[in-house]
RNA sequence: CGGGGCGUAGCGCAGUCUGGUAGCGCAUCUGCUUUGGGAGCAGGGGGUCGGAGGUUCAAGUCCUCUCGCCCCGACCA
């Protein structure tokens, strides 16, 4: 590709949409435009390393045992509402009418939709398992898109789903995602993490995602670098020691006024007291029923673990018309002293309280002296609050880390959840019938994108890693404009491009600085550059971004040593895999 | 959905408080000079000031409504 034909418009100065790193950069570098809030356009140098990613993925999947093939984005609402989500996805879901008034939802996800091609043709055991993929455009009306393509309302997305007739077989094929994961992101060049993952609203059981350490990441993740225990902040326990002894009980309890102050910040200064002194009484609708959390003031309590100590499908913060009926104070002045007839589960932490201020479950007045065990009781003691940095280890007890990252992959159990509803079920060989065990498996192919360069750049712009650079050498006249210079870049370009290098000729006919600044913003791998001092010494001027001072190779062996480096490079990645393959077993499906 | 901020040329911004002929930098076009890290000079083009209504002799500026975008939070297959 010739620059000076090339669609390309690099900025020079920060848009003003952006904020982090790879969102700048790719709008800098001309590779994304927005069309609309979380809608871009894929522009060509984008668009060439999304290809690069999919191609990656397409082949690891095809290596671990999948078969791609591709569904529709527009899907009618009748399957989704067969599996119960067509209310479930909400305002999630972009959804339309025919011009018959029939209801349809764009693809966000597509268990629905593979679980009925899948219960429409397989009848027998003979034919599980069967790993299907695809890699397509999803959409999701996100409530915030935020950071360019890393949250975008329109995104490509490969998604994988397996159909086994046991628990025990649906195990082998979890394991070999977990490694062609691994293997996709390793030859991405992404250094990334497993943490334990909650399942949410696709249902199932045992979850891990894929994470790349990043300051830019929405997650947050509980590292434990003893034992290697690792998880998401909706999953992640801690280790809880309740103290030997605690402080006696002190002054009997006194309500005082607490005119308009509801939240703990506010008591806090009104008071006087340390967050830490308060108990948040927090009403949740859980299946239905009315329940009071309680954690300490300043800890935050974790849906995903109330939901679990509940044992129930759906938690949800209770109305203020709720939580009137159920205390008989409004919002915001919630205790457990004096609570009737409403299940009360705590935290562990709760235990230790003493003198701990509460709500006084009526309007402006609040509790001081409440004691754990003296002034009220719970029904049940239980984890509840949200790991914090510092915490400790659940398996052995070492302090944790908590860090950023990036979601990359997540892959699931599904189990029976959409079979059982859509009845997809197979014959074995008695001749039963059987509900089909599901697994299904997800990678953010354009996040792929984004995380890259999360992780891959300079104050100058982009570094890219080999597998994935839109073109994997610049080669530049320093001066286009003179003969010898054009004539040596146009002869090395003509060879690297002979040699099936996908190579870029900055022909412009621009100051050298201009070139330099674009070839580095755009982060090609080689800058390849023929100028004065190599006419001079009949060479050519190798510079790997990234990486120190150019090296001068002689004119006739440079495309070979272009040659090599791409491919060393490129087998390194390759090789991040195979080590790590042999590392550990694992079977491989297909 | 709650809180905060912003919409003025393709991009980045000033002008809005205090109403009076719409500006700057970058990009772009023409010419000349220049050429190893975002050149210089000269000349040119480009705007329904997000939209609608109102106040006023006069609105980018004041008032009302509305749309869009960004950030924090809630949410997140």
């Amino acid at each position: 590709m010739r620059m000076s034909r090339m669609f390309l418009h690099t900025l020079k100065e920060v848009p003003q949409e952006a904020e982090i790193p790879s969102h700048i950069l790719m709008i800098r570098s001309g590779m994304l435009m927005k069309v609309a809030s979380g809608i871009y356009d894929y522009l060509p140098l984008a668009w060439r390393a999304i290809r690069k990613a999919e191609q990656i993925v397409r082949e690891e999947m095809d290596a671990a045992g999948g078969q791609e093939l591709l569904m529709p984005a527009i899907t009618p609402a009748e399957l989704w509402v067969e599996s119960g989500r067509w209310e479930v996805m909400g305002e999630n879901m972009f959804r339309l009418k025919d011009r018959h008034k029939r209801d349809f939802g764009l693809g966000m996800t597509h268990e629905e939709i593979i679980t009925d091609i899948v219960r429409r043709s397989v009848r027998s055991y003979r034919e599980l398992p069967l790993i299907l993929y695809q890699i397509q455009t999803k959409f999701r009306d996100e409530p915030r898109p935020r950071g360019g393509i890393n949250r975008a309302r329109e995104f490509i997305m490969k998604d994988m789903y397996s159909f086994h007739i046991s628990w025990e077989d649906l195990d082998v094929t979890y394991k070999a995602m977990y490694r062609a994961y691994s293997n996709v992101f390793l030859r991405a060049g992404l250094d990334f993490k497993v943490v334990e993952a909650d399942s949410g609203t696709m249902g199932g059981d045992e979850c891990h995602e894929f994470m790349l350490p990043s300051e830019s990441g929405e997650d947050t993740m509980f590292l434990c670098g003893k034992c290697g225990y690792s998880a998401n902040s909706e999953m992640a326990r801690f280790h809880y020691q309740k103290p030997d002894d605690l402080p006696p009980h002190g002054d009997p309890i006194v309500e005082i006024d607490t005119p308009g102050v509801s939240t703990i910040d506010d008591l806090v200064k009104f008071l006087k007291r340390k967050p830490s002194d308060f108990i948040k009484c927090l009403i949740y609708r859980v299946d239905g029923e009315l329940v009071a959390a309680l954690v300490r003031g300043d800890r935050d309590l974790n849906e995903t673990k109330l939901r679990k100590a509940l044992g129930a499908k759906e938690v949800e913060l209770a109305t203020p018309r709720e939580i009137e009926k159920a205390t008989g104070g409004p919002l915001g002045f919630s205790g457990p002293v004096g609570l009737k007839g409403i299940k009360i589960i705590a935290d562990y932490e709760i235990q230790e309280l003493r003198n701990a201020a509460v709500g006084a479950n009526k309007a402006d007045t609040h509790i001081i002296n409440v004691s754990f065990g003296r002034d009220f009781e719970v029904d049940e003691l239980a984890e509840l609050r949200q790991a914090v940095e510092g915490d400790c280890c659940p398996r052995c007890h070492e302090k944790m880390t908590a860090e950023r990252g990036i979601e990359l992959g997540h892959i699931f159990k599904l189990g029976t959840k959409y079979s059982d509803s859509m009845k997809a079920t197979y014959l074995d060989e008695k001749g039963e019938d059987h509900p089909i065990i599901m697994g299904c498996y997800g990678i953010g192919v354009t996040r792929i994108i984004s995380a890259a360069i999360e992780k891959g750049h300079d104050k100058d712009g982009i570094i890219w890693p080999m597998s994935l650079a839109p073109y994997h050498v610049v080669v530049m006249p320093v001066v286009s404009s003179n003969e010898d210079q054009a004539s040596g870049a146009e002869k090395l370009y003509r060879d690297l491009l002979e040699r099936g290098i996908e190579t870029v000729l900055d022909d412009r006919d621009l100051r050298p600085g201009v070139k330099f600044k674009d070839a580095d913003l755009l982060g090609f791998p080689i800058r390849a550059m023929v100028g004065e001092r190599a006419i001079e010494q009949g060479g050519v001027e190798i510079k790997i971004r990234g990486g120190e001072k150019p090296e001068m190779v002689p004119a006739d062996k440079a495309a070979d040593y272009i040659v090599d480096y791409i491919k060393k490079e490129l087998d390194r990645l390759n090789g991040l895999r195979t080590a790590q393959e042999k590392e550990e077993e694992y079977v491989r499906v297909g």
